[in-house]
DNA sequence: AATTCCCGCGTAAACGATTGCCCCGTTTGA
DNA sequence: TCAAACGGGGCAATCGTTTACGCGGGAATT
């Protein structure tokens, strides 16, 4: 069942029943009616396809992530998807795992299907793959990346603000051990937020001991082996600030594990704040990052950029903002005077 | 650039070029090689559309699931995508938040696609929303839905089995008063675990108590609510089995909040076997019932019935087991005498 | 009343591939 | 030597839309 059939049975041309469809406003109301009456007795939907062939406009947008079970990323495709059907679009989403070559086949898939822009959610890997991408003038969103180009846009993270805070949370609370677990550090993101806590250490007048920085790798089992080397070395940290929430988790089972107590023996902080955090047991104080607000930049972003009739020679910057939320993992350094907070969920019992 | 512009530079026809990149043996290698070199150095991708329009093959699957922050669904999702892509396809990805209006959307979408097949793994909604898709012979596949119909699927998940070794379990560990904590009833997937849990209490001649079988939502919130509830009654559990590993992990929760240790006053069974529980403190014991082996049924379903030259007239019904893995949160009731199995894992500090 | 304008609708040419059919050249068998 | 068979490649129709263009008729202008 076609658009002629529909013209046939409410006795127009295809080219009214396709005005019809796309709400053109001079078709007259009458004949109007009488198509979308055929319309939804046949039960008829256009063949997109056809469609984009034609129109030379897909309507599917690109989502790379790196790891779709990595929980950071559930909530960014959640929204990201949300707010594309809104706008009548699909979207393609690839997980990489952070392997190149899939990486490579995802771009060789989104050109295929002609996807209209794409947003990169991996943090930081190697932008060379997306070559063929701009070659073909596709709109482009990054994270963490720069300088932006034309048609690229790019969403900077400022993560300094956030741990900031993170440090300066655990100073107040007398922490002077304090440790730091990052991403694998070919990331961006990951170095950037080693460098925003060795700036944030330093800014206090605190020593962040090269003993106690250690590289993670933005998961579980990567913070459950990070906060062992940590334990191995003389001096043990009193704190211990994580490049994200997985990480963070690691390290409490680890502790777990070693009968350390959280966080009468150590405090925890993580980062990202992905839905879990406050689940985990004691919850966990982590720095925000609002992934609902990074999806909708990202959306956004290349958005605009098609609407844009020509493209920015600079491209666009966005910015997202980072911020500590208090929650039960972090406590006065022991050993220091006690002003203890009153209410179980503060001390283990 | 598209066939036109390859087939002119290659010296061949446009058929020639196309019949190259189908690899249909019968052109000639020489040829062949020519039309490649070109394809390389134009960099010239096939348009997708333009191929699903005449081939009448869209090469999408759709694929529905309730909640993409469910930790329970990424792991289906990126099993599902890896295998797709492995076969050419794309996947249409939708997550309904068990909205019905937004099911109706998303099956409108995947028609106007013209999806070639989509796994619905919602755990039993309202079929009825899809009659769009089954008028149109698009292949279906459905878990714990039955019987299967003409071009329609069903995985039936063997939750007998995985039940009756979590329950005999606690019964071994001396349990008596063991409560249950179900999904929202109206999903069928949830009756069916409640019953096998009744069931198989009966069999070894437990009661089970009105009182202690409660409903939960199938999400952390929902367990905290109904451990609250149970916590609230005359007389207590000592362990509680659970729809879910979300729920467990919301009795987790409160347990900690309430002072209650696991698994020393309370042994926690949960259902699924997320990825998740294994890092949950202390790890959480749980029915097993594999993502990657229902999404690859699932795919295959799909792939099958395509393949299928002319439709079975009673559909294909698959097959998943389920399997209790052995954690740390469960123990020998308190009170009994104490067998303690030893090392630091077995019991908190 | 005749001319111009404009509005709404229809005709038909795209969009970029796949594929049935035919043609032509070579091989094969009688 | 000639006809039949065969195999490889080209021509052109086709998939289901959108949209440029043109046309006819009523309203407005002179």
């Amino acid at each position: 069942m076609d658009i002629r059939e529909i013209a046939k049975r409410a006795r127009v041309s295809t080219a009214t029943v396709s005005r019809t469809i796309n709400r053109i406003p001079t078709v007259n109301a009458q004949l109007a009616k009488r198509v979308w009456n055929v319309i939804d007795e046949l039960g008829y939907y256009p063949n997109t396809q056809a469609r984009a062939l034609v129109s030379g406009r897909s309507r599917i947008f690109g989502l790379i992530i790196s790891e779709i079970t990595n929980p950071f990323f559930p909530e960014i495709v959640q929204v990201f998807e949300r707010i594309a059907v809104q706008h009548h679009y699909e979207i393609m989403l690839t997980s990489t795992g952070n392997d190149p070559t899939r990486m490579e086949t995802a771009v060789r898939r989104m050109i295929e299907r002609r996807v209209e822009g794409v947003a990169i959610m991996t943090f930081g890997m190697e932008e060379v793959l997306l070559e063929d991408l701009k070659l073909r003038k596709v709109p482009l969103v990054f994270v963490d990346v720069g300088p932006p180009r034309p048609r690229v846009s790019n969403i900077r993270i400022d993560y300094l603000n956030g741990i900031r805070q993170a440090v300066q949370h655990l100073a107040a609370l007398r922490h002077q051990r304090i440790a730091f677990i990052s991403g694998p550090l070919h990331l961006k993101s990951a170095e950037a937020r080693k460098q925003a806590f060795l700036g944030s250490m330093a800014e206090i007048g605190l020593e962040a001991d090269p003993a106690l920085v250690v590289e993670g790798t933005h998961t579980i089992e990567g913070g459950i082996a990070a906060f062992g080397k940590l334990l191995a070395g003389a001096k043990k940290p009193t704190a211990v600030l994580c490049s994200n929430d997985m990480t963070a988790m690691g390290v409490m089972r680890k502790a777990y594990e070693e009968g350390i107590q959280i966080p009468l023996d150590l405090s925890v902080i993580g980062f990202d704040d992905i839905r879990l955090a406050q689940f985990v047991l004691p919850a966990l104080t982590t720095v925000q990052m609002s992934q609902a607000e990074l999806a909708r930049l990202a959306f956004n972003a290349l958005l605009a950029e098609l609407q844009r009739e020509t493209p920015s020679p600079t491209g666009t910057e966005y910015a997202l903002q980072t911020q500590l939320v208090l929650r039960e993992s972090t406590r006065l350094v022991s050993g220091s005077p006690a002003k203890v907070v009153a209410g179980k969920k503060q001390v283990r019992p």
